[in-house]
RNA sequence: GGGCCCGUAGCGCAGUCUGGCUAGCGCACCGGCCUUUUAAGCCGGGUGUCGAGGGUUCGAAUCCCUCCGGGCCCGCCA
């Protein structure tokens, strides 16, 4: 059985409407690293639906957290200085770097959740700033208030250096500075905390000397205690979240003894999920260490990020490479698909394992017929070579890839077609770019010896008087290059510097097949002159 | 100091929760085919003390204990 499935399985043992959170600070571009959390929190949905239950999914904005660095790509250049003034305040109210987004969080939030609904996502958004403002944190947070002490006695079960006798689960926002992150709350009464704004290890402090409402958004509770918090105020059952916060002492063993003993409700059923690393380094939005969701729809389908996530155990560190393993990815997404559809023959076992991934890779509804895909890697050549759609559709049928396609077919592979020439362009090695020459390549003029000249002369004859598929037409290069004397390395780079001005190129008979054959025999003759 | 993950074929991994077919997949590799393979040629081949030891069991990659190796996280920010 598929984790996501025990996961909804266990929670409708526990209840029957399971409420599940997700959501991260915006400290930065949000990657597919967070994705984990969404992902994870909208496939347990998706799977108490099938189950016959009741879901519901939520993300969360941390955006009124204070800003302890700056991110990238913030942090180079003139901006930095610029932001360097903004360290401390929320999120929410440092102003967006580009004037077509409203603010910070806008700036590196929106691209996120706009591009949610790309990715079969279906959530409902959350603000924390809003909820803060909203005054619907007041009466969890007069809560955590009245048990300080509770609060400080659990939290330093974890800590070398116990919290202060009189210290509040409470950040003010200093009235004056703006900042959150430099007060210390000093004492509380009705709905206001006394803070003094005295500076932080990361930011000096103003000395204003001031009181919050606690009621109106004016501060907000520290992380520890905001977490569960939180579970208490929208009815959280089920909650995915980095590995860091699962360790012993950390964030969710605190949260889980505050939510019993403060706010007398449970802690969600965990799930825990590992981070996600890009070419070897960690993802981190504030090193810049990032992929985002616009990224990846450039080069590839959404349904390929679902599968990246859930084809493996959350707790299994995943590594995403943008170059070359970007084709494997697609091959086994693409081999995962045929295992579904009865194309290809797996064990009982494999199959049951494969379908369910498949199941949760897709958007919406799993597809009932069988898809039909260019495979990414000839998707490379045809997208260099292709002058219009309907001249891809021609190659795409005479290879068979598409066989009397569906209207959605035709979408698939045009889409492909298009994350293979972004590809291309943005992060394949040299070596897989080519473009044709549109005229004869100086090269060729220079280099071509008069026997690879007689080998071109002879190609182009074959190829005018017959057809060839693509193996065969390779084929037939290793024959013609015995008969025209040459040895076959020898006409292969004729061929490359004719039609590319290089030497090497896609192998000869997929690439010549997705070229015009008018066009080629002209091109080689023209060469061979 | 605490915790988590990983250790299965040359490499990357699935399978471990819920013990049970002959331990599997991709790539690589080897062999064959065509006087032959530049980025999908076809056909065939598993190359393995499932990290080590012990225990439970009719039966262990799978459960329990101990140990070894690698990686990561947290140590009081969230």
């Amino acid at each position: 059985m598929h984790w996501i499935d025990r996961v909804a399985k266990a929670l409708l043992k526990r209840d029957k409407k399971p409420v599940i959170a997700s959501g991260i600070s915006v400290s930065g571009h949000i990657h597919i690293g967070h994705c984990n959390d969404i992902f994870i929190a909208d496939g347990v949905r998706r799977a108490l639906e099938e189950l016959g239950g009741e879901g519901q999914a939520f993300w969360y904005a941390d955006d009124f957290d204070p800003m302890r660095r700056i991110p990238w790509p913030l942090n180079e250049g003139e901006l930095a200085e610029k932001y360097k003034q903004y360290l401390g305040i929320p999120y929410i109210n440092i102003p967006s770097p580009d004037p077509n987004y409203k603010n910070f969080v806008d700036f590196f939030a929106r691209p996120f959740i706009e591009s949610l609904d790309d990715f079969g996502i279906d959530v409902k958004i959350y603000s924390g700033a809003e909820i803060y403002r909203s005054g619907r944190m007041a009466e969890p947070t007069r809560t955590a208030l009245k048990h300080a002490d509770k609060i400080r006695a659990i939290l330093n079960r974890y800590r070398s250096k116990p919290l202060p006798e009189d210290w509040l689960p409470y950040d003010a926002l200093c009235e004056r500075c703006g900042r959150l992150a430099t007060t210390r709350s000093l004492s509380w009464h009705d709905n206001y905390v006394s803070y003094k704004c005295e500076g932080s290890d990361y930011i000096a402090g103003c000395g204003y000397e001031g009181e919050a409402d606690f009621t109106k958004g004016q501060g907000k509770l520290t992380w520890r205690v905001e977490w569960p918090a939180r579970w208490k105020l929208l009815g959280v059952t089920c909650e995915p979240f980095g590995k860091d916060h699962a360790v012993v002492g950390g964030s969710y063993d605190t949260g889980k003894l505050i939510a019993k003993q403060v706010f007398k409700c449970n802690a969600p059923y965990p799930v825990p999920y590992e981070w996600v690393s890009l070419k070897g380094r960690w993802m981190s939005s504030s090193k810049g260490v990032v992929f985002t969701l616009p990224q990846w729809l450039e080069i590839a389908e959404p349904e390929l990020l679902r599968y990246f996530i859930f084809r493996s155990k959350p707790m299994k560190a995943k590594e995403f490479d943008p170059g070359l393993a970007l084709l494997d990815l697609y091959d086994e997404y693409d081999l995962v698909e045929q295992v579904h559809f009865g194309m290809v023959e797996a064990s009982a076992r494999r199959k049951e394992q494969f379908k369910r991934i498949y199941q949760l890779s897709q958007l919406r509804k799993t597809p009932r017929r069988r898809v039909q895909r260019v495979p990414f890697r000839f998707a490379t050549v045809l997208a260099q070579v292709m002058r219009d759609e309907k001249y891809a559709i021609n190659v795409l049928t005479s290879r068979e890839m598409l066989t009397d396609p569906s209207k959605s077919d035709i979408e698939l592979a045009f889409r492909r077609l298009s994350c293979a020439r972004n590809w291309v362009s943005k992060y394949a090695p040299e070596r897989l770019q080519f473009k044709v020459a549109e005229t004869l390549p100086a090269e060729a003029v220079q280099l071509l010896s008069k026997q690879q000249k007689q080998g071109l002369t002879q190609l182009a004859a074959d190829l005018s008087s017959r057809d060839f598929t693509p193996v065969e037409l390779h084929n037939h290069i290793y024959e013609l290059a015995q008969r025209v004397g040459l040895k076959t390395p020898e006409l292969f780079k004729a061929i490359y510097l004719a039609l590319l001005g290089r030497e090497s190129g896609p192998r000869v008979g997929n690439f010549i097949s997705v070229l015009d054959k008018e066009f080629v025999i002209s091109r080689l003759r023209e060469a061979a002159l």
